[in-house]
DNA sequence: TTGTATTTTCAAAATATTCTGAAAATATTT
DNA sequence: AAATATTTTCAGAATATTTTGAAAATACAA
């Protein structure tokens, strides 16, 4: 395999695998082109690279710094905006995790504090769906906790270093 | 807040809360119902109650079924099938983090491991790619140790009982 | 067996999401 | 200031996903 194709089907594989999992083909793409690259590319470049439109590029350009996946880079005696990911793929897994616990998590934990503060338990059918909701708000709090502990453990240096070697 | 307002804020929230995780809105939606209804319904109940078509219905039942999510129960003198939820928000919660495992995580180390296996680092670039597909495929096993080594502990009755106490 | 109930399938319709591209906004240079 | 380069926006187009509903398949009863 050479060196265009092992990239192309990185960057192919990356985006089919992220729409399984609800995230943008392209956004994928993007990160996934930038992360091979060795130097940060603008828009025009991407654009060419991945053969989609400038406006697409843009959104998900943003998109992938809301994630905190990219960052902006301003060339010194360049106009274009170069975009450049992070490649410290701990980092990154760490980002992605923050950003799932967020946007899958959270609002779990939001809606059930909801429920159960809005519904009085005074019938058995209501103390039935209070239980489920109960239950539900103990396994997303568990949930949480998980990705947190793993989070520190992982952010401490020894950990993370002990944890690098341990999966060499 | 009464029951029904309950219910339905309930199963409404949980199909939006599903797709924006990419997971279909209408299997969210049966699955909430299935959750919250005391008795086991057929595809009758269920479409009328949500509204939706016996295909749809049929479908997503299915699915529900493969995600190891919902029960058939075959009820004697009845004709029709019969659905039921798993009530036990823990196994449910281990049943969907081994589905997304299997769905999220095991294709990368797939993929990795195979590009891996088929790039030559004969060059210096080929060695940077391959230097970020390892970096990926060790996250990645990370992050699969992590998931069986939860999913360990939860299914251990000694510290499930001592994590639902801890939880409570 | 034939008739009836129930489930399954799947092409077409409906809906939702993503992408394009040109116009508007913004930034930079002259 | 005007001219030019670059980025952003967003309505409409393209694409992808979900849903419908009726026909086919299957299961059961008479």
């Amino acid at each position: 395999m050479e060196l265009q194709e092992a990239k192309d089907k990185f960057i192919h594989t990356w985006g089919t695998l992220a729409t399984q999992w609800g995230i943008n083909r392209t956004m994928s793409q993007i990160h996934a082109l930038l992360l091979l690259s060795p130097k940060s590319l603008n828009a025009d470049q991407i654009m060419e690279d991945l053969q989609i439109s400038r406006g697409n590029v843009n959104m998900n350009l943003r998109d992938l710094m809301a994630w905190g996946l990219i960052n902006k880079q301003l060339l010194p005696g360049e106009r274009k905006e170069y975009f450049m990911a992070e490649k410290d793929i701990w980092k990154v897994a760490r980002q992605i995790a923050k950003e799932r616990r967020r946007r899958e998590i959270e609002p779990i934990i939001e809606t059930m504090s909801d429920i159960k503060s809005q519904l009085e338990p005074d019938t058995l059918e209501k103390k039935e769906v209070l239980k489920i909701i109960e239950d539900i708000s103990q396994v997303t709090n568990f949930a949480e906790r998980t990705v947190d502990a793993v989070l520190k453990s992982e952010e401490s240096w020894l950990v993370n270093n002990f944890l690098k070697l341990f999966n060499k």
